[in-house]
DNA sequence: AATGAATGAGCTTTCATTCAT
DNA sequence: GATGAATGAAAGCTCATTCAT
């Protein structure tokens, strides 16, 4: 019965997406739908539940725990790649319509999201130590990178599930050489330097979105 | 009202929100906004528009060009990053609602994508001319790095708009030591190499989504 | 501005008729439409009794005074006819339209056609008369007659505009073939006999519309 | 449902009756109208068809078969008249209504009229035939005959019921009456003979709507 | 345990009608 | 005298949700 919601809100959205159909492909009447899972909405979250369980418990058992730092993420690149290219509904439900519609579904999936992005950060502050130098990394900036490492990957997996002909393990190859590469020369202590900069910066203080004037008729 | 429109349509998305609620936060009745713009999809493709036109530009105003490859990313990466800070409705409307709701507007933002992952290709082809040496990138992996470097960019852009304290600056240079120093690495001959991969491969072959039995209830 | 008026309500039927159109079509703004006419209910008027009174007016006209009855009939038919042939819209408003909406309009209509009929009742009686005769028709049938022979030109008027290839005169001819010879009959002394009725009659009395069940669903 | 649909329908017409307000009559919610009956275009065509229907049957169940022309038309006349009596919402649905609105329903009122004229022709014929004589009528002359006397009986049906006391038996006995005596000498080889007319006779070619000027106000 | 039947609430869209100018 | 600009009110239609069975 999840099945059905699953791709019926992957293709269509929360709000296209109707409880008739969602009933009719699960081949059962919509009381029942009613009965085991209350409303529209603990409909959609158990989907969102259900697949962003499954996803990471494949992202986890994809990675081969013996490796160094770099052979863990490619491997668990690959069952990322893999998983979402396998069910590009659940994908879409994870990251294109629960982040689309309201706070409550959005923050199960960031719950999700912060469980790999854990993984990655720590996987980079592992392969910092590998490096056996002093850690040329501040501490702040790791996030930033987990951050910047995850949502490529996100992006790639749109990507490669919209183009024709690109396989699982071709996205994980672009996207390693895309980050390990440049991770380890950061690693290595050679970052990339930003050219001076001699006017002044307006942007340096976090930046408040400038609300629009509300009469424009 | 363009401006009402963006944002009630950046936060609900297409479907979920209301003209009634448009209007009102226009300021005007609901009428007026079907006299100016002839229906609901009219107006989330005006707004599509509108603020596709209005990034790209900020994008390209942006950009210095007498820099070298790394300052002219640098420098786009910042107002790019400043753009979708300062317009984060905006950013939503164009990344989050326009790809979801139907082919018609994803193609609208397709064709804005598309103009500047053009210009990041570009970027990068320059960049391995700039380095003097036999190209050590193979034609077609530029695209797919482009891709990666562009969805990054997106990603970031969600996750500096999400996060308290994070500024247009500190994610573009977040962005630029991820990106070009593995770009650095990759363009100097030194890609990431895969290590060896001893089991049978099942993801050799674009995967298939396993369409899921319909039956489940 | 009547004339544009009575074209689209003569097209399009008093609820689908819309004031920007009326408006559009005479050359002039909306609210000069409400200067003039209050209202579009007084604009459906004004139309009816013009065209009412033009209607009227073209038949009068038509009839030739010094002829015998049926002369009198025939002329006033094919002046009747040719009106409402150049007129399609102006009928279509009278016959069709302000019959079906609302008991104001029909009204008005029926004004018009007492009028006629009256003038078809007083030439029949007329012709009765100069039949030199006893009065073999029974005053109250008069009436019915009358109203037969004008019921059956006006739906020989639609029929004419709806057929491609007939003249007004063909028209009128037919009627006359039709309603004459036979009223020859009948004032002549010969009606038509109805035959012996076994049963018992439930026709009797005036028929009560039936009242349907409301409770259907 | 439909007799609620078909009573609004006949006292509003198409366009001014509200779904709303059927439902209200029929003692349903709206939504259960657009369930059994999918639109607003479905259900006044469900009853046209209906009414339609029931209006032929009626008169083919009052047609007394063995009887001569005139006896059958009688009888047929009278069911008429009976019928539309006894319905006047149906009538006003068929005669009024569902020709005022667009070609579709227009189209399935023509299909049941024809064959009621179809029915009367044959009617016609078969007396020509019976008065053991050379067919005095001319073939093509027939189908205008129909035409009138079935527009009469239309028309003297709206009449009996505008006008109080007036029976079903009355409006068939005046129209057999005003009809069949015409038909009567028509049949007979004296068909009423047009005056001579010495004036040119604009009206010899199928006239041509004059078009009103656009630009009158 | 399972559903056919029904609905309240809300959506987009239209149109007769009116001011301020 | 004439209108561009604006709106209140209502219509057709849909859908998440619930009883009675």
């Amino acid at each position: 019965m999840l099945d059905a919601a699953v791709r019926i809100f992957g293709q269509r959205g929360y709000m296209a997406a109707s409880m008739d159909e969602i009933a009719e492909l699960a081949g059962v009447s919509k009381p029942l739908v009613y009965l085991y899972l209350n409303s529209k909405d603990d409909l959609f979250s158990a989907c969102i539940r259900r697949e962003a369980r499954a996803l990471t418990e494949a992202v986890r058992a994809g990675v081969c725990p013996g490796l160094p730092a770099d052979g863990q993420l490619w491997s668990g690149l690959r069952a990322f790649f893999t998983h979402t290219a396998r069910n590009p509904d659940a994908w879409r439900v994870l990251h294109l319509h629960a982040r689309t519609h309201g706070e409550r579904f959005a923050a199960e999936v960031a719950a999700m999201r912060e469980d790999i992005v854990a993984f990655v950060t720590q996987l980079i502050a592992a392969a910092a130590r590998d490096a056996h130098r002093r850690p040329h990394l501040p501490e702040g900036e790791v996030a930033g990178l987990a951050e910047a490492l995850v949502g490529a990957a996100e992006s790639l997996a749109d990507w490669a599930g919209a183009t024709e002909g690109v396989t699982a393990k071709q996205a994980a190859a672009t996207l390693m050489n895309f980050a390990w590469a440049g991770l380890g020369d950061l690693m290595a202590g050679r970052p990339w330097v930003a050219p001076e900069d001699p006017q002044a910066d307006p942007e340096q203080a976090p930046v408040a979105p400038s609300v629009p004037a509300a009469q424009a008729g």
